[in-house]
RNA sequence: GUGACUGUAGCUCAGUUGGUUAGAGCGCCAGGCUGUGGCCCUGGAGGUCGUGGGUUCGACUCCCAUCAGUCACCCCA
């Protein structure tokens, strides 16, 4: 149970304590080290926008027409939390000029916050962040596959071995229609093994019928999307499947595989991941052609993806992944008096080292256990008489006399900062 | 939004058919070691028993509601 607070966090919402926020950073930094070496640039946006945005990216989808945070400010304008990354980022990429500037535009945003009101469960939150990627203005199933190899080699530098892609196309205004029919004919004729959702859905989307679990007998022998697309979509699934193969991919063709925003065109892509609970998507996406112009701006094609944190995190830990990017304290400053501890300690942070000291003013033997507990790979113990200090190395157990204005130079000799 | 299960110290959990001052382990703090950490020993701090009602002479224990967590559905990252 939480400790007593006046006011806890909102429900599905959560806090990232120290001893968590390594691993973000670990995730972080390789998810930038790895969208910069695929020649993406970073772009950050608000966490609200105008509900009118929001609402024109999927007015038939469940989490834009039940699930987002619409608001109005004092002023009457009626905005909304961003329930995905996708429609704001095409947004600024417009309004910013990038576009007009030359194409292709390749951008990428890091762990951006998105909210969706849904019952909290393991891997699924109210507030989750996301790494994702766009590209804006490449027609061709090499956007496509660039974006894959991103993702897919992202995740094997990250740790997850598990995970696997799972590609379909869902094809275009021209052939969707077709195969749109296709569906509804076969659902509908077996309307009697249908659940509640899936009739339902029959009219809406009928789509989405092959998400369905209840029964997926059902599915498996329903139409396949690949086998309606037109002559382009066909040629750029098949073309997108060659360069996975090229890229030395393991990807795998899922003709159940529909995502859950309107926008999609031709292709689709998601990386599944078994231990996410109820969840399954670690992370997907597809290609956008329609959005763009749909925002208002010139007719061009795109393509993007959305990685969930919170669940990469769920998954590395389900593959034993628990390490991050964590800080040792290089040297604590321990002795008596509190006051030439800070000093010391100011001395040697301004000279470049991770230095930390006691302020509560507890003995000498608490001082010590709080330095072994901080991973400290020095404790300099003041208070010999002279100028000398002690410099006691922890996992060695062992200890030297330094003069003080050598301090530095010897814990800065054993303990170089990290990338220094 | 629907259904099911759960809710006792910072963490993991005990708490006997409702009975008076709610316990343990770990963690934390202090001491044993007159400045020196991970082991051991001793002591200490820390709990409105999720919250609010109700039943009862009496509720951590029973009932209802509510909040939160978990799981499934829905949906998605």
């Amino acid at each position: 149970m939480a400790a007593a607070v006046m006011v806890g966090r909102p429900r599905g919402t959560e806090d990232v304590l120290p001893a968590q926020s390594g691993r973000w950073q670990r995730a972080e930094r390789i998810a930038r080290e790895f969208a910069g070496r695929w020649g993406f640039g970073e772009i950050r946006t608000p966490t609200f926008e105008h509900t009118e945005l929001i609402h024109r990216v999927g007015e038939s989808t469940d989490v834009v027409q039940k699930e987002t945070y619409d608001f109005a400010d004092r002023g009457g304008r009626q905005l909304s939390l961003r329930p995905e990354g996708t429609a704001a980022v095409v947004r600024a990429c417009l309004q910013g000029g990038l576009v007009a500037q030359g194409l292709p535009v390749k951008v990428y945003y890091l762990s951006m916050s998105a909210f969706r009101y849904e019952r909290p469960e393991a891997g699924r939150l109210r507030e989750h962040h996301q790494f994702g990627c766009e590209t804006l203005g490449a027609p061709g199933p090499a956007a496509d596959a660039e974006l894959v190899s991103l993702l897919g080699d992202y995740l094997a530098a990250v740790g997850i071995h598990a995970a696997v892609a799972h590609v379909n196309s869902i094809g275009c205004q021209e052939c969707r229609p077709r195969y749109r029919e296709a569906l509804r004919a076969y659902y509908g004729a077996h309307l009697a093994e249908l659940c509640a959702d899936c009739r339902r859905r029959l009219d809406q989307n009928p789509l989405r019928l092959l998400d369905c679990r209840v029964d997926r007998a059902l599915a498996l022998q329903a139409p396949r999307a690949v086998d309606f697309l037109c002559a382009d979509c066909a040629a750029h699934h098949a073309s997108l499947g060659r360069l996975l193969d090229a890229a030395g991919l393991a990807w795998e063709q899922d003709h159940l595989l529909v995502r859950g925003f309107d926008y999609y065109t031709r292709t689709v892509f998601e990386f599944v991941h078994g231990g996410l609970g109820a969840q399954s998507g670690l992370g997907g996406g597809g290609r956008y052609d329609r959005l763009v112009a749909e925002l208002g701006g010139p007719d061009i094609p795109a393509a993007g993806f959305g990685l969930g944190l919170e669940r990469l995190l769920l998954a590395l830990e389900k593959e034993g992944q628990t390490g991050g990017d964590a800080p040792a304290c290089s040297v604590l400053v321990a002795g008596d008096d509190v006051e030439q501890a800070f000093a010391m300690a100011t001395a040697l942070r301004r000279s470049g080292l991770q230095a930390d000291f006691d302020p509560l003013g507890r003995s000498l033997k608490a001082q010590l256990r709080h330095a072994s507990r901080l991973g400290a790979r020095f404790v300099a113990i003041l208070g010999a008489p002279d100028e000398a200090v002690v410099l006691r190395d922890m996992a060695l157990r062992q200890q030297r006399p330094v003069q003080r204005d050598g301090l530095a130079a010897a814990v800065a000799e054993a303990a170089p900062l990290d990338g220094a």
